[in-house]
DNA sequence: AGACGTACCTGACCGC
DNA sequence: TGCGGTCAGGTACGTC
């Protein structure tokens, strides 16, 4: 997309998570593509219209290309949106779960909308360091799990990978974040950037609608230490554990109750 | 203020 | 084969 302009939108419903911005359409209709990046879960596309278009994939979102007019088939079931370049590809967002969004907000106004104001840093960024985050846990009585989750505190982490750094870091999802040491905080760091770009490596984890962006499937699926691996041995050399599940505020969490303390 | 529960959806899967 | 129940990778918001 990027150097191309937009020819044409078709917006198939009123809105996803929530509904699109007025006159989406007409909003896109015409803009050059000046830049894709990511912030958080968020992808940004930023117009030479001087607004940027917000796309979160939710849980069940996908962009699917189509690249040339030559062999352009029909929108399928749950395309809700069709990006027409003029270049002839075709992107089609398409979420079956309709949690994904999609929202337009001046550029230089980004930092101030709603969606991406108070979002945490980066997991791999320099910023998120150690006395950053046992600054962020003083004083929180919520499960470091929950923390670990809050975009808020640091933004890009979901369920699986929270489950399996704790796992690494051999914390429990249960510990108050307050309870935990300057020293195991500081553990957790290192943990998190390890699973992520062993994750990113890998392509990702395809449970079931999650695919790479060339379409196939990630397999850091077939790497989880504790995800979705409830009743089965721990995998900490010599622990006897097994894995359990709880839930917590609504997510499963995963972990070893003899390992994770 | 902070913690928790709920809501938003479809589809896959399981037991009956 | 079909039905009802349950669960899923996220996040905003209401309520206590």
């Amino acid at each position: 997309m990027t150097g191309y302009v937009i020819d044409k939108v078709v917006v198939r419903r009123d809105g996803l998570r929530w509904q699109f911005p007025d006159n989406m359409a007409d909003r896109l209709a015409g803009q050059q593509v000046l830049r894709l990046r990511r912030q958080s879960k968020y992808l940004l596309v930023d117009l030479g219209s001087g607004e940027t278009l917000i796309i979160h994939l939710g849980m069940s979102g996908r962009m699917t290309i189509h690249r040339s007019s030559a062999d352009m088939p029909d929108p399928v079931k749950h395309d809700h949106v069709s990006i027409y370049m003029n270049n002839e590809a075709r992107i089609d967002f398409n979420d079956a779960r309709r949690f994904g969004s999609m929202d337009l907000c001046v550029t230089d106004c980004l930092d101030d909308h709603r969606l991406l104001a108070g979002l945490g840093p980066e997991p791999l960024g320099n910023a998120f360091d150690e006395d950053y985050l046992s600054s962020r846990l003083k004083g929180r009585k919520m499960p470091i799990k929950s923390a670990l989750l809050d975009q808020k505190i640091v933004a890009g982490l979901g369920n699986i990978y929270v489950c399996e750094a704790l796992w690494r870091a051999g914390i429990s999802p249960l510990r108050i974040s307050e309870s935990l040491s300057k020293k195991r905080v500081a553990s957790l760091v290192p943990v998190i950037r390890a699973v992520l770009n062993e994750a990113i490596e890998s392509g990702g984890s395809s449970l079931k609608d999650f695919r790479k962006t060339d379409g196939e499937l990630g397999y850091f699926q077939h790497k989880f230490s504790v995800y979705d691996r409830e009743n089965q041995p721990c995998r900490t050399p010599d622990c006897k554990g097994k894995i359990a599940r709880v839930v917590q505020s609504g997510r499963s969490s995963f972990y070893c109750a003899r390992c994770q303390r």
